[in-house]
RNA sequence: GGGCGAUUAGCUCAGUUGGUAGAGCAUCUCGUUUACACCGAGAGGGUCGGGAGUUCGAGUCUCUCAUCGCCCACCA
């Protein structure tokens, strides 16, 4: 017997743990069979389930489960990510809590405190998808920082050096001053702020001045030169001139260059090479002097006069503001709005800083990984990805991947005692090149210290976690993947660097299609984020509703190119889809509606079972094609429609009417039918909803009988589509069945009141229809009798289906009462649809050139409204 | 500045090659008939952001305007 009712507390977990002691995630070894892999987006060991886990996790599952279903070799490659600078952060933090840091510590025992966490806290992340229900194969599942996966890394770093695409180049990049080291451009973000404009006064002589524009004015002090525009008349007299930085009284030359744009600002510029990336070019283009006025910090170094040495470059430019005031050379300060770069993890403003760093030249792999796309060996959904995919490649620049930081795959390059470069895939390999090269045992060298951007490893992830460079099993079985399920938000930074990093190692592109979905935003539409405050936890909605309800509410919502709004609501809505099921679950039991293997759907009889069988195998066609497309919504919507409002709705209150009746026979044939179809339902949900659906599956003892767990079982039954053009007389008696359910409704006759019925009017097929399924018809629209067409009463009423008579005659005096209004309302509604259709069926220009089929429609449509008007008609005939 | 996307019922959203505008939730009415009140039966609710065009026919295609969101680049 069923619990009487759902309780995912109890069921998930004890699932889960029956799964996976069983090792039903891993693939089944079997070559004959085609095969399906995600490699999952490995997340940061610092992580913690959010929704955007959630909202991707459900999705690889469900395509995953979906796939092993349909009996493919299928595996789900699992694993984590170091995330270099995140998880430094994490674990300084609690250094700090103890009153130590980083930098107290030293780089060795620092390391050795990140990989104590790593082992202690990094599996927190993975116990959480697992509460998802995610049927990752974990016996495989890999870290970015272990050990083969840094010899892969090594190997692609060491092939790209060889082939000079990583360099070394000495030259202004990002720079974080909060967490001391250089990042990527992607890894900056643009911010509008209020900020201040500050027009500063650059003397020539004693009366004159260029005044000069700028939101940094502690910069002054790594001013070059002075920009005009040679076209600028203003100016065209001063080029070559010279004048004076203010407080340091510094003489720079004023140079002509177009980057000088006569309208902003004052329409001179100052120009810091070392502090800015447009006047760097310029610097370039006039041989100008790079200065360099900052720490690594971002405090004011020696190049500054000594009063701001050591300040904050935020402390300095308000006091440098103030020394200008005083000498009078600030003219003015206007407030404006401008884009301020910040630093994606330290939220820090971003300075642009000399400094030398290890680049990678992507120009040339980019070319590959946009003719792949173009060639379609890869393929976005949707599909209006790849013009961004595109555009950013287009227009690739060298990606810095060196961080001056510790927790990461340091770079694989020693220097000796003289700067020369060893690059080399271990120490002892770099010692022996050493020792060759200075002829001597033992030479001093010295490891690079900088390790690599987090996503240089990420980039290897498709092919290193299936086991590169080892020819293992898994990747010469599952490379390249069938999918990349991912957000948006990491096209760049993760998809477009592997289609790259996969086509250069492995000459393959590392995915036959991508999917990408959007992200999952708060009520408002906005970005869920701790500092927001609107995070909502998908663990604590798997604790109220369970993994299966939260699952199917996302993956209902996960339509292309829309963001996910999601409402608890919502999710409620879905946890009562579940009780649904297990309610039908009850009724399946105590009806005793067991799985015969045996069962043959050639050999069912009765139209009502012919009909389910039909409907479950044109929903089951339409889900397979909606999860191909990647049409999650969609599909859950038509299991969601076919459960609740054709099998719960109608089928098993049918089924009902056979039960309780005695013909052994039929009650035989549909206890099998309603097993076999709900059966198949299980089987269908499962990916969505799998705890409950193998709950269920062993509940109802199919396991038992079929000897295998839902959640592998290769469905290979006989159901199979029936023909019998007598199927359709369902549909129809559906119809019945409503209208004179709201008949009854218009007539403010309670649902629950009995009335008699004549059947004579009707075609003979309809009428035998009913004849032959006259306890579902009467049970169905609380029939008590029919009567014969000659019985004369006042509370008879026709109505009309599908052109045909129907009377009902009512127990009691019937009226219309208020309803009348309502009902003559809806005549006339009518009567507009029915000039419409009239007045397109005589344009001779519909009639010449719409198709024959809309045309036939279009003829069908004035038939029923004419056949509704009589019904309405009839209705409001009724003497008041 | 360049690009992408959105605007459909009170709310959140579907709407595949143009062919009677849909769903869930919410609302209203009725209902406890032995799977289920986390339920059942029924009902109301939209000139599909504005305008123009193509077409026999436009939510769907084209143009345009408006509002909103995102991405990239730049800003003295």
């Amino acid at each position: 017997m069923l619990e009487e009712n759902y309780n995912h507390l109890e069921i998930e977990d004890k699932i889960y743990n029956f799964w996976e002691k069983n090792k039903l995630f891993e693939p089944k070894r079997n070559y004959k069979k085609k095969y399906f892999s995600i490699v999952i987006p490995p997340p940061n060991v610092t992580g913690n389930l959010h929704m955007g886990h959630a909202l991707n996790n459900s999705i690889q599952d469900l395509l995953i489960r979906f796939y092993r279903l349909k009996g493919y070799e299928t595996l789900w490659q699992p694993g984590t990510d170091h995330a270099g600078i995140a998880t430094e952060l994490v674990v300084e933090k609690k250094l700090n809590e103890k009153n130590q840091s980083k930098k107290s510590l030293g780089r060795e025992k620092f390391l050795e405190e990140v990989w104590n966490w790593k082992e202690h806290s990094g599996n927190l992340i993975i116990n959480q998808l697992k509460k998802l229900g995610s049927s990752c194969d974990w016996s495989q599942t890999r870290f970015t920082m272990d050990h083969e996966m840094s010899k892969a890394v090594v190997k692609v770093f060491l092939e790209l050096h060889k082939k000079k695409l990583i360099y070394k180049d000495f030259k202004l990049t990002n720079w974080d001053p909060v967490l001391k080291t250089a990042i990527s451009d992607l890894e900056v973000v643009q911010k509008e702020v209020e900020g201040k404009l500050y027009y500063i006064k650059y003397f020539i002589n004693k009366n004159e001045y260029i005044s000069i524009a700028t939101t940094r004015p502690e910069t002054i002090f790594a001013d070059a030169a002075v920009a005009v525009n040679s076209k600028d008349k203003r100016y065209k007299k001063l080029i070559s001139k010279y004048t004076k930085i203010p407080i340091i009284d510094k003489q720079i030359r004023i140079i002509a260059d177009d980057y000088a744009d006569p309208n902003q600002g004052s329409g001179a510029v100052k120009i810091t090479p070392a502090h800015d990336f447009n006047d760097y070019e310029v610097g370039l283009r006039h041989n100008l002097e790079k200065i360099n006025i900052f720490d690594e910090d971002g405090k004011l170094n020696k190049n500054c006069p000594q009063k701001y040495q050591g300040l904050d470059r935020f402390v300095a430019r308000k006091l440098i503001i103030e020394d200008l005031k005083l000498i009078n050379a600030l003219e003015k300060e206007e407030i404006i709005k401008h884009n301020v770069p910040y630093g994606d993890r330290s939220n820090t403003i971003i300075e642009p800083y000399l400094t030398e760093q290890w680049f990678l030249n992507v120009k040339k792999m980019s070319t590959e990984a946009l003719a792949a796309v173009k060639n379609k060996k890869t393929v976005f959904f949707p599909e209006s990805w790849t013009k961004t995919y595109n555009l950013w490649l287009k227009d690739i620049k060298p990606w810095c991947i060196s961080r001056q930081i510790w927790w990461g795959h340091q770079i694989p390059i020693w220097y000796g005692i003289d700067g020369k470069i060893f690059s080399a895939k271990d120490k002892s390999d770099a010692q022996a090149q050493a020792d060759r090269f200075y002829k001597k045992k033992d030479s001093i060298i010295k490891q690079d210290v900088n390790v690599l951007d987090t996503w240089f490893s990420s980039a290897l992830w498709p092919f290193a976690s299936l086991g590169w460079p080892k020819k293992t099993y898994n990747l010469k079985r599952f490379y390249k993947t069938s999918v990349l399920v991912t957000g948006f938000d990491i096209l760049f930074f993760w998809v477009a660097r592997m289609m790259m990093m996969g086509l250069f190692v492995t000459k393959k592109v590392p995915f036959d299609k991508v999917y990408i979905h959007a992200l999952v935003r708060d009520e408002h539409g906005q970005k869920m984020s701790k500092s927001k405050g609107n995070v909502i936890d998908p663990l604590d909605l798997i604790n109220k509703y369970g993994a299966d309800a939260l699952r199917f509410t996302l993956m209902s919502m996960a339509s292309p190119g829309r963001d996910v709004k999601l409402s608890e609501e919502r999710v409620k809505g879905y946890r009562n889809f579940l009780t649904k099921i297990w309610n039908v679950s009850k009724f399946c039991d105590f009806n005793k509606c067991n799985l015969d293997i045996k069962i043959d759907s050639k050999n069912v009889k009765l139209e009502i079972n012919q009909w389910i069988i039909n409907e479950y195998i044109h929903t089951k066609s339409n889900i397979d094609n909606y999860i191909k497309n990647f049409r999650f919504d969609e599909a859950s919507k038509e299991i969601y429609n076919f459960v609740w409002n054709v099998f719960c709705d109608w089928y098993l209150e049918f089924s009902k009417s056979i039960f309780y009746s005695n013909n052994q026979k039929q009650i035989k044939e549909t206890k099998k039918v309603f097993g076999l179809v709900f059966s198949n339902i299980l089987l269908t949900l499962h990916p969505f909803i799998p705890f409950v659906t193998e709950e269920l599956w062993n509940k109802l003892k199919f396991f038992e009988l079929l000897k295998c767990p839902l959640i592998n079982y290769n469905f290979n039954n006989k159901i199979q589509l029936i023909k019998n053009n007598k199927i359709k007389l369902v549909n129809w008696l559906i119809k019945l069945i409503s209208l004179i359910r709201s008949t009854k409704v218009i007539l403010q006759v309670s649902p629950g009141n009995f009335v008699d019925v004549c059947i004579d009017y009707l075609p003979h097929d309809k009428k035998s229809f009913l004849d032959r399924n006259s306890l579902i018809f009467k049970k169905a629209s609380r029939i008590e009798n029919y009567f014969s067409k000659n019985e004369k009463n006042e509370n008879i009423l026709p109505i009309y289906l599908d052109g045909d008579a129907i009377l009902i005659k009512f127990a009691t005096e019937i009226s219309l009462k208020d309803q009348i209004s309502k009902v003559k309302t809806k005549i006339d509604l009518i009567k507009n649809s029915i000039n419409s259709a009239k007045n397109k069926l005589s344009n001779k220009a519909f009639i010449n050139k719409a198709p024959k089929d809309v045309i036939d429609k279009e003829k069908d449509i004035l038939k029923r409204l004419v056949n509704d008007l009589n019904q309405l008609e009839s209705i409001i005939s009724i003497k008041n």
